[in-house]
DNA sequence: ATATTATATGAGCGATCCTTCAGGTTTGAC
DNA sequence: GTCAAACCTGAAGGATCGCTCATATAATAT
């Protein structure tokens, strides 16, 4: 169970029994739980445990500290998002580049609202410093795949691909979460996944030069 | 100096004399720099004291308590925004669709590039819970506003400007928010003054239909 | 049944931080 | 020069929180 970079390892052992697994994803949940009802500044560990019904005690077993906790929690429940986009984008290479965009805008909504808790969650704690980087290497990873794709469509070529990456990554980033964590209701997450392919193919044929 | 609806309002002064508002003009601006510097876990009213230059006594004379703080600080250094935007779509009213998207855009990344240090420190707090809805209520201004200056337009009609009115908001509000929390250089930032018009008009030409 | 290993506990320590308030300094009116 | 008002100070009290650790309980191997 990996740890922020900088956080040292001690004392913290890896679940071996089914209850001790059961545990951590006690704790995890009750993190997200907590992040989500009062928000960061009372997310303490104290809280936490409670949450998680276990004691304080047993939380630091398993966690080094508060940061690791977090950090463990949010890497564990997000780190499909960028791999779905990976897999998206390789599913997707070659095709037109229609096809293309609404594959990614597809991929990237079901990512981010299979778990709309975890990604609200997230967003509470977006500006911490590690949490960025976190999301920062995830964010490299969904960019480089999405300019990779673009490249790939047999029917436009791009003047820029990675200046088209970078706008793309901050449409699809910068529209959910504004959505998600303003907690709108779900007309508006509707409105979203009615309009974002919309958005994406149309900008997209602008930047695009058609090969003939 | 406005505060937290909820914050009961004492002790606390308005400034007399040049030399208290130039001190709340410094407690403001020690704010902006510890949360840039140090983030939101230690925004700590010591070190804004002491970033400013005076002591935490003082602070609490003007402040009844640290949530307070922020709120004035940002309702302060933030109030415009939501202002240009009405400024200016009621300029752009009667446009045709480009000058009405183009102006727009221009507008917003006036507004929020303005001071960029403060849209930033905006961010690593916006997640709280009251400065949410100081947020939501900027956020309501602006979509009202677009969708008023969209409905003008004497060279297009929506079938649903309130939709399109929030699309634009989350396009907007999200793709700014997305390169300028990134820390990402000027050049992305450069990028996204490019793009975000041909963006914007993009999708606009597709939602619009054209009154011949 | 016993021993070992894994897992769990929560009171308490130490550190941090919010806020107060008695007292000090500066400014301006008279 | 005196006095009142405005402004400033920082040590300290109280609350909160992160984390530890001596001890307890459960599971598993022998």
């Amino acid at each position: 169970m990996p740890v922020p970079p900088s956080a040292l390892l001690k004392p913290r052992k890896t679940p071996r029994q089914a209850r001790s697994s059961a545990t951590v994803d006690a704790i995890f949940e009750a993190t997200i739980q907590v992040l989500l009802v009062d928000g960061q500044t009372k997310l303490t560990t104290t809280r936490v445990a409670e949450r998680a019904g276990v004691s304080v005690g047993t939380l630091y077993q398993y966690f080094p500290d508060k940061k690791s906790l977090l950090y463990a929690m949010l890497q564990q429940r997000l780190d499909g998002v960028p791999q779905a986009m990976e897999i998206a984008a390789d599913q997707l290479a070659g095709n037109t580049l229609t096809v293309i965009s609404d594959g990614l805008v597809s991929a990237w909504l079901a990512a981010k609202t299979r778990d709309i808790a975890t990604s609200r969650a997230l967003y509470a704690v977006a500006a911490d410093l590690e949490i960025a980087n976190l999301l920062n290497k995830g964010s490299t990873r969904i960019r480089a795949a999405i300019e990779r794709v673009l490249i790939s469509a047999r029917d436009a070529t791009f003047e820029n691909a990675p200046s088209v990456a970078d706008i793309l990554v901050a449409i699809l980033g910068g529209t959910v979460r504004s959505v998600i964590e303003g907690g709108a209701g779900p007309n508006l997450l509707a409105t979203l996944r009615a309009e974002l392919p919309l958005l994406c193919r149309a900008y997209l044929s602008v930047k695009a030069r058609s090969v003939a």
